[in-house]
DNA sequence: ATCGAATATTCCTTGACAGGAATATTCCAA
DNA sequence: TTGGAATATTCCTGTCAAGGAATATTCGAT
């Protein structure tokens, strides 16, 4: 937890994007997988796979629970929330099409004139 | 517009995975500004500060608009409103602790039976 | 105890990218 | 039309992360 953004940590988004990993994310949706099956359907190696987990887990974006010699990985909802409040801090900017741009050219005028007088 | 899901880019991700990046759009949440007033308050040189803002504006993230000789940057809805659908479509990850994982393992449990009576 | 299946780890190489420094561009004012 | 302010671009260098290949580990079954 060493994001600055309430419960955002901006390492979450670095393990997203990264296509792969991505990819992984959208298989976990629809329910656990062991890594062999992750490989297998991403059309990854499985050393290549488990480094991928490896990052993802050690983000907290997935868990991971030990079945004999499988290693079954699932989702962490946590992140997912955290990202839903960031976004939803935008809302004002998704919404609005206020944007303040007149205001802050008229705010640039008044230095300029300022300047001038000086 | 090249990532698989809807509307989200998967470059979003990788354009706000960088720490300034983030701090710059933190900061023009508040409203637009120009160049050298983000690498001020960055505490970043002219040059880098530019560099960041063309990733973030070929991303789709921010918008210019040039006055004069200042170029004045602002955040661009869709790539937040992209975002948050995506994000909204893990809601059953983020609320349901029902996570499936006892259906997966009799699953398991089943293809092991199925094996040994082969 | 040994074997094979499933997974993790290490080492190596290569490509992407961020920062530094210098320079180019654009624009207004005098 | 020249100078200076604001911004963009280029070149260079070092760092880091991803893939390949090989190997280590762990576990259940026999």
């Amino acid at each position: 937890m060493s994001g600055k953004y309430p419960g955002l940590d901006i390492t979450t988004l670095n393990a997203l994007a990264e296509p792969n990993r991505m990819h992984i994310v959208e298989l976990l949706r629809d329910g656990p997988l062991t890594v062999g099956e992750i490989a297998e359907r991403l059309g990854l190696r499985q050393p290549q796979a488990s480094k991928h987990l490896k990052v993802l887990s050690d983000n907290g974006i997935l868990e991971v629970k030990a079945e004999a010699n499988r290693r079954i990985y699932k989702l962490r909802p946590e992140p997912f929330q955290a990202l839903d409040s960031w976004v939803e801090s935008f809302r004002r900017i998704m919404e609005d099409r206020f944007d303040r741009l007149d205001d802050y050219l008229q705010q640039l005028q008044r230095k300029e004139k300022s300047k001038d007088q000086s």
